[in-house]
RNA sequence: GGGAUCCAU
């Protein structure tokens, strides 16, 4: 069942679609991982009816989706901001006991942000028994995403306080949020502590939000200035 | 043999 796999994966990543899930379908055992594989390419190249309706065919089957399948659903309902689907998926989550799972936690935080219900994404991720940077990051961002400013800064100092380093991407989102609110002099303050605190070298999208920020409260030589003498290639 | 946050698509 790996070698059918391994060949489900291959048509995927040919984008013969239609053959994979013939592979799938055709398989005297029915495995999760196999159909999990053809889940992942129906969701990064068909509309989310498709990953549903696959999902269920999956269920039809006999299979009992596992976490990595649930979060490729999850993700599916996250990018394409169908919360009432990521609500049914939470409730097989709860159903399958993955509830203090800490990356199907976090695939359900960043599902509830990205589809605009904060207020499910913060009562998920308060619940959540364990955090990683990544957790603090989907929460983080999530608040930043719908213009929270106030929020995703408390949570960052939060995430320090629980002794969870910052990394490029918590800054993304914090940077972005002083650039939403136009917050000079806190975002060159955390632009600062990020390069020489956590030494993080900065990226163009670090760049970009502190050009924009600057630029924003008016300051266009400085912004300008930054753009001229980036130490990566502006975009 | 399939895994979450940003970026890219």
């Amino acid at each position: 069942t790996a070698v059918r796999t391994a060949l489900v994966t291959f048509y995927t990543k040919c984008s013969l679609l239609a053959e994979a899930h013939r592979i799938v379908l055709e398989a005297s055992k029915q495995d999760v991982v196999t159909w999990s594989c053809l889940i992942k390419a129906y969701a990064e190249h068909k509309p989310a009816e498709q990953v549903f309706y696959l999902f269920g065919q999956m269920e039809g089957e006999g299979v009992m989706p596992d976490r990595v399948c649930v979060i490729s659903v999850l993700d599916v309902c996250a990018y394409h901001a169908a919360l009432a689907e990521g609500k049914q998926m939470h409730y097989r989550v709860m159903d399958m006991c993955l509830e203090r799972d800490l990356i199907v936690g976090t695939a359900l935080v960043t599902m509830y942000g990205k589809c605009g219900s904060l207020k499910d994404a913060q009562i998920t991720f308060d619940r959540m028994p364990e955090r990683n940077a990544v957790t603090w990051n989907a929460i983080i961002g999530a608040h930043s995403q719908h213009g929270h400013v106030k929020q995703s800064l408390y949570l960052f100092q939060q995430m320090q306080q629980k002794c969870c380093t910052p990394d490029g991407t918590t800054y993304h989102h914090i940077l972005s949020a002083c650039r939403y609110a136009g917050l000079l002099d806190e975002g060159r303050q955390i632009f600062l502590s990020m390069c020489q605190v956590h030494n993080i070298k900065p990226t163009v999208d670090h760049f970009n939000c502190m050009v924009d920020l600057v630029a924003r409260v008016g300051l266009l030589d400085e912004s300008e200035g930054m753009i001229k003498s980036m130490p990566c290639n502006p975009n």
